[in-house]
DNA sequence: CGAAACACGGTAAACGTTTACAGCAATGCG
DNA sequence: CGCATTGCTGTAAACGTTTACCGTGTTTCG
């Protein structure tokens, strides 16, 4: 773990000065004798370039941070999955942040992009506050927000569409022949639940179906936080016939909630989820839910980075990656998804 | 995002030396009209530390690499999600690499500690190569591997004893009363899949069970291969009762195929998984499964990383984390559904 | 054959910090 | 009052690269 060799130690067993080295290292036009000498130096002393000086000198780190909430959840862990191979392939390294929803953590990552470690970020924030936004006018690297900013917000932007994603769930709900259909949501300061209220909302209009406070629980966006969320509105509204859930954990806990209660899912009460995450699969009866393109905004959001990066100054672009439901057996016809004569 | 003022921008501003700037800005003894000033033309124009400068001059990036084969492998999430908050609190920022599982990979992110962007490196390789003892006997910087490596190898060591673990289930299985238990494994030639192997052939005989080469069948990591392992296995020996599976992503393909092939779980054939993800709560039905206590690796990695990091050389550790069954419905009683009372 | 063009390679400055050292003013003390 | 001590501050070197610029030796061509 000694001190390895530098670009000078190389200079003076090849004999060159420690232009030449650098020169033969980064490929420029050389003598054959002296790129000879100087790889033969390296290689017996097995040097590896600093990175740290390289980039105190270029102004380019090579690295790009990745904020997000929570990589244990798994909508986030998808960007994450699309994000890693798009920037490795480009020779960027991934730095990782997790917020824990936090909004101050938010704010220090941006302001961290003054200390240029990276040259790039990538963020989802859970909530969009003023300072926010000062921050980003001022952000002292590229930004790519995933999530909704106002208009005139000068980053690159990549949304889902979470209005027409609810819209797919309840038309289908519908289309099965539920009317009372409840809306487990996260906190209505958070984008993604702000925005899953309104179109709730809207799609029951579309749907001509009226709007029942009654049949909206708030909670958050976790397992058993969704769960209680649940068992509250079943409590309140003994004939609910379907659930939509702000995402796929709220979902799981209203499965646990709904079988302890001895509600038959999708018999009794239909249920779907939304971020169609690994979970949805796998879960016990398997989850519809909708995919808001976690994957697919991941990648989008790391093509805007790279691009920028690549061709520097240009207008903000704004990418909406539609969403599409994925029916599994939590709405489908009763057992219709599975081989009967399962029991456990 | 323009050029951001340095410390020589400072110094002009407030009418001093960088020197002054420098030592303000580090705390160190300055009188109070210096500090007073190199602080006001601080705030006004909105400095912040260049991290790159200060790396190259400290030798510390305050950046840790953490490398495994996937994210998208709960086992190794679990990790990075105890890994993160640790680092963070010590102020160290987490670079990820995912490796694909390619040697070379792995081998190239020890050859880039050279580079000396990060202190230190906490790797999970999946098989330990030549290449990979020759490269860790002269690491750059500190590494901690998450797996087994020979005695002789300087560095840290966190270890799985997955041969406890596999012990547990079989012990567990056999108790249930089930006599023909197969194994469905990862390639061999990986650390998990070398352990596994050999752990249950070691079981089996505890137990005083005969080793039944039919009985083991030979997939990879993932949910698809894990399931056309169990079909082959389920062709060639019918009256196999329980299926032991080398981590859960393989258990949940054994699921699928049990289902589709009309055998119950529990009752037919148990299962019992591997890692203890949280896929193995959310599954239907919910499934067994061995903790190798991914987390508290993690966990433990990060420390003794940390520790080294603060204390510099020190005898290379070894750390084993113990296992711990995790008994569900697809190997309790039939329709021994619990209500997990479980976050995520 | 001499001048111009060229190909290489060395010197030194720069990137933005930290820090050893020296200078200098104010204070304490004999 | 002179000297040592103390407390700050400035100068400059260093971290390991990249690169502008210039000098030297060789080639080319009139």
């Amino acid at each position: 773990m000694g001190e390895g060799p530098t670009i000078t130690t190389i200079a003076e067993r090849a004999g060159v000065s420690i232009a030449s080295v650098s020169r033969v290292l980064n490929g420029l036009p050389t003598r054959q004798e002296t790129e000879r000498k100087v790889l033969a130096a390296a290689e017996e002393l097995g040097y590896v370039r600093n990175a740290v000086a390289r980039s105190l000198k270029s102004r380019r780190t090579h690295q790009v941070a990745f904020a997000m909430a929570d990589v244990g959840n798994p909508a986030y862990l998808a960007m994450l999955r699309e994000i890693q191979p798009v920037l490795k392939a480009a020779g960027y390294r991934l730095v990782l942040h997790s917020t824990d929803a936090v909004v101050a953590d938010e704010i220090d990552v941006l302001h961290s992009l003054g200390e240029r470690y990276v040259d790039g970020l990538i963020m989802v924030p859970l909530r969009v506050t003023e300072a926010h936004l000062t921050m980003l006018a001022t952000a002292r690297a590229p930004v790519v927000i995933i999530g909704s900013v106002p208009e005139d917000t000068p980053v690159d932007n990549v949304r889902a569409d979470s209005r027409t994603g609810v819209r797919l769930a309840l038309d289908h709900l519908h289309a099965l022949g539920r009317r009372r259909i409840g809306l487990v949501n996260g906190p209505l300061d958070t984008v993604p639940g702000a925005a899953r209220g309104a179109a709730y909302r809207e799609a029951l209009g579309a749907l001509g179906l009226p709007y029942d406070e009654e049949l909206v629980e708030i909670g958050d966006f976790y397992r058993a936080e969704g769960g209680r969320a649940v068992a509250a509105l079943l409590d309140r509204v003994p004939d609910v016939d379907a659930l939509m859930c702000a995402n796929d954990l709220i979902a799981l806990g209203a499965l646990d909630v709904l079988r302890a209660a001895g509600r038959r899912v999708p018999q009794d009460v239909a249920v779907v989820g939304m971020d169609d995450t690994d979970l949805a699969a796998a879960s016990w009866p398997s989850l519809s839910s909708v995919s808001l393109g976690s994957a697919e905004r991941g990648r989008a959001a790391a093509e805007l980075l790279l691009d920028r990066l690549q061709y520097g100054e240009r207008e903000p672009r704004l990418v909406t990656v539609p969403p599409h439901l994925v029916v599994r057996a939590s709405s489908g016809r009763a057992g219709a998804e599975e081989p009967e004569g399962n029991t456990s």
